[in-house]
DNA sequence: AGGATTATGTAATCAAGATTACAGAAAGGA
DNA sequence: TCCTTTCTGTAATCTTGATTACATAATCCT
């Protein structure tokens, strides 16, 4: 059976799409609806219905972001053939992402929603175990390199990954403060060399 | 000549205190007058009197941080006799500061006024600025390092600098999500790795 | 064509949060 | 003691920002 009443008269996933790029940029709480709304082009009743609120609205920005844009530091993470390389294209890609809107500044599940209100602490728990699972995601990518011997067995796993994951976290606040592309790669590629030092400390 | 009118009945300076506790615990925008009034136990024509406004008190905090908490990690980096040790030691007096207040995570001037609203954008430079003076700090601390022969001739200060930056800033960012002392130190530890991998290049 | 259904635009509403008004209180100085 | 000055508590005010009311428009189904 086809769709009863009036149609949308607008495009939801391109509305969606916009919506994330401002809370990208402003975050959650500093975006205001009028804002929102006027960048997706709709009104407040087009809105309500479409997308409920601002809470629920952010909730699927979030999950769109994690789709697209932050889907590449994770593939580069799985996909590179070595540990290390794959370490190194991970970070590339967080400072591809941290450089990619010129408004936004940084990773979006690292930074919109630091400082939060009370109110809103449960959008910040998720976006907490967000950053968890990335962690656990390189945890789980440094023991695969351990098992192909891309690592020595020596390496403290659980500490590296909370080291990569502390650095990409601070390239975000780094580039939300205007750091320059080659400022970024350069803090990655002094990153590096602590898995360059494990290596070649190898027995 | 002796001070004219009622006396104000509190310590201003200590409410000072109290309200920077507030900012550091929940940042500026996230920060409500009433909490902040309730904190420092005055009513509102008293913080109007003494502090003038939202933001000014904002700024007296944000000093008071830098001369109390905040003067830690930098002493430490300028007081330290070893280049790598100074950085060692600033990196973990931040830890030290990151964990300091059961209620705040992360420094004050690294996270307070992350993604912050059109009208609040002059404060949010102010802290960028700090931050900037932070990193430009460590360039000096690591010049003297390689004068004082502690560190080769060869290294890049400018970017190890902004290496250490940016970890200290994904330091906070752990701290405010829970990360323990234990991680903190542990991700000092690796991310010494690299100096200690420069020191042993050394030709 | 007419009724049911769902969307849209304009204009409220409602709450929260920063700031001020006003009357009374506590000092110093004449 | 009385006047001036400056502080304090209670209670507005004023703005901003999220959300809803209501009348109208566009579609489907009969």
């Amino acid at each position: 059976m086809a769709v009863r009443g009036r149609p949308r008269s607008f495009d939801r996933d391109a509305a969606l799409a916009h919506a994330m790029e401002v809370f990208w940029a402003k975050g959650y709480e500093a975006t205001q609806l009028a804002e929102l709304m006027a960048a997706m082009g709709i009104n407040p009743p087009s809105f309500y219905a479409a997308f409920g609120s601002k809470e629920k609205i952010f909730l699927e920005a979030v999950d769109l972001y994690l789709a697209t844009v932050g889907a590449g530091s994770m593939k580069a993470l799985a996909e590179t053939a070595n540990a290390r390389a794959a370490i190194e294209a991970m970070l590339l890609a967080s400072v591809d992402i941290a450089l990619a809107s010129p408004t936004s500044g940084g990773c979006m599940v690292s930074l919109a929603l630091v400082n939060c209100q009370e109110q809103n602490k449960p959008l910040r728990i998720h976006m907490q175990e967000l950053r968890r699972s990335t962690t656990s995601f390189i945890v789980q990518r440094l023991r695969r390199g351990v098992e192909e011997d891309d690592l020595p067995k020596e390496i403290d796993v659980e500490r590296l990954a909370s080291y990569f994951a502390t650095l990409m976290q601070g390239l975000s606040l780094q580039a939300q403060d205007g750091a320059e592309r080659d400022d970024l790669v350069g803090t990655v590629a002094m990153a590096m060399g602590v898995l360059e030092y494990a290596e070649n400390r190898q027995p």
